[in-house]
DNA sequence: CAACCGTATCAATAAATACTTATACGCTTA
DNA sequence: TAAGCGTATAAGTATTTATTGATACGGTTG
């Protein structure tokens, strides 16, 4: 049933763009700042602490990735999360991270 | 119960540090080779058409992140997945990546 | 229209990294 | 110990990318 399928080159290509996103820490950030809500620009500059084109510009990236929709409400431009599995994704990246350390330091 | 928990500067940079790793095309044709057994740099070299130094390199960046481990086994050095769970990982990663662009095409 | 706020882009820089060629290292065997 | 195979590292280059400061763009309001 579940058979072992070989992945393609495309699909190589698609896991390794949207791991780029991922690899960056303050684009993590911004992720888990949209977690419960959508929030402005100019509200991620504050609580992320970052310059306002920084932001902009992991923006863009999580943009091309797909990672995150806009909409625009007047001056402002709200971001949200596209798909909320997103987050678990992430967590999940977190655990697979720490049970490998556990695995090198407890029986390594 | 499933309590929304924040995540720390050290977390963000071991997801981001993982995330990294996985963030190659090289690197994630390696994982996928052991999948199934483990394999010695020559073979991997061959099955994936890279040159060697290219294998080691990606080699010691997948163990770097723990991802890969080591054995020596007379000349030749065999490498296998750390966690077998890091296949599931990367699946579940491209199914995102799937679902973002459904959601771009089907009814963005 | 003019001034302004919010956001995006530009230009420039520094750091990281994928890749190649050449070389060194480790183990085995003659 | 010398030669040879398998693997790792070094040196060098090119590309990508995170970041900043300056500037442009878009929408609102006087």
């Amino acid at each position: 049933m579940t058979q072992v399928q070989t992945l393609q080159k495309e699909q190589f290509e698609k896991i390794a763009f949207l791991s780029k996103s991922l690899s960056d820490v303050n684009r993590l950030r911004i992720l888990l700042s949209l977690e419960e809500k959508q929030e402005s620009v100019s509200v991620l500059v504050e609580k992320l602490g970052l310059s306002q084109p920084l932001v902009s510009h992991h923006l863009r990236e999580l943009r091309r990735a797909l990672l995150v929709s806009v909409e625009r409400k007047g001056p402002f431009v709200y971001y949200s999360l596209t798909d909320k599995s997103t987050i678990k994704r992430i967590r999940d990246l977190l655990q697979l991270a720490e049970n490998l350390l556990a695995q090198k330091n407890g029986f390594g």
